[in-house]
DNA sequence: AGCTCATGGCGAG
DNA sequence: TCGCCCTGAGCTG
């Protein structure tokens, strides 16, 4: 969870000198820039996280970007780590000297220091502004930001052919919204995946908008680690869901919908897979 | 040790 | 629409 990882680095980097490295060797020139800034600001926006550092008076190139861009995908992720923890759980790498790494931040020393990796992102790259601002114009509106502009993606959907379901995956409709919310959101606005854009009226779209913002934010305060829709009013820190009792439907095709106990139904759609519950999602 | 799949997205066809 | 990329976990033997 992409806002998981800004609220991490505000709170652990922000406003310290880093030091960069990049141990797999992919990412020497931007370690190389980065290195020896302050980490200024951290933004994310859907799927990307902006990390602003500052640009060293007189700098040019690589260095004088301000922003360090990164998006996961679909495995990728960052592994924070202590003074204490850092070393113990470097046994667990693949590679003993951290081959996977792509980038390598620290903060601090001694009992200070802050450390952490990114592995397997799609996209790691310093940007400046302008870049900045190409990569922030291609995404809609983000139920996680208070800025969002819910009404801005309404338009867009009510304009169009394609089925809900597939809008909903749009990063430039709806930023940040993946598989498992663009299932269970529309479960609980009862609506069907299938229908279409602009079938969907201006309420159900203001209570889709609702559940989205609702379930990703509950997300977000587990911290992430615990991603569900089901209970999502459950206080954090209580109990862990077992995965299978996470969602309504994520991945529970065949199985009893927990409301009305009709079965679940799937299908491709936009080349991934949609769950529905025919009962309560009608249409 | 080897295989498969995973909350994504890109480019080729 | 499909294949492919990135890495790790959870299986299988």
């Amino acid at each position: 969870m992409v806002h998981v990882d800004a609220r991490r680095f505000e709170e652990r980097m922000r406003g310290r000198v880093v030091r960069a490295s990049s141990p797999q060797g992919r990412f020497d020139d931007g370690a190389a820039a980065l290195d020896g800034r302050t980490l200024t600001r951290t933004e994310a926006y859907g799927k990307n996280l902006f990390l602003r550092f500052s640009v060293p008076r007189g700098a040019s190139g690589p260095r004088a970007k301000p922003w360090l861009l990164v998006h996961l995908g679909l495995i990728g992720g960052w592994r924070w780590y202590d003074a204490a923890a850092r070393q113990t759980d470097g046994r667990r790498l693949r590679g003993a000297d951290g081959s996977n790494r792509r980038v390598l931040l620290q903060a601090g020393r001694g009992e200070h220091a802050v450390s952490v990796d990114l592995r397997g992102a799609i996209t790691c790259r310093l940007v400046d502004d302008g870049e900045a601002d190409l990569v922030l114009s291609r995404l809609g509106a983000d139920p996680l930001r208070a800025d969002a502009d819910p009404d801005s993606a309404y338009a867009t959907i009510q304009r169009s052919q394609s089925a809900l379901g597939t809008l909903l995956l749009r990063q430039d409709v709806v930023a940040g919204a993946g598989l498992i919310w663009r299932c269970e959101a529309p479960f609980l606005a009862g609506v069907a995946p299938q229908r279409l854009g602009r079938d969907v009226s201006a309420q159900e779209w203001s209570a889709l908008w609702g559940h989205l913002a609702g379930i990703m934010a509950a997300a977000v305060d587990r911290g992430g680690a615990e991603v569900t829709t089901l209970r999502a009013d459950r206080p954090p820190g209580t109990r862990r869901v077992r995965r299978e009792d996470a969602f309504y439907l994520f991945r529970r095709g065949g199985e009893r919908c927990r409301v009305c106990g009709t079965r679940i139904r799937s299908e491709p759609m936009g080349g991934r897979t949609v769950w529905w519950c025919p009962t309560c999602q009608p249409g």
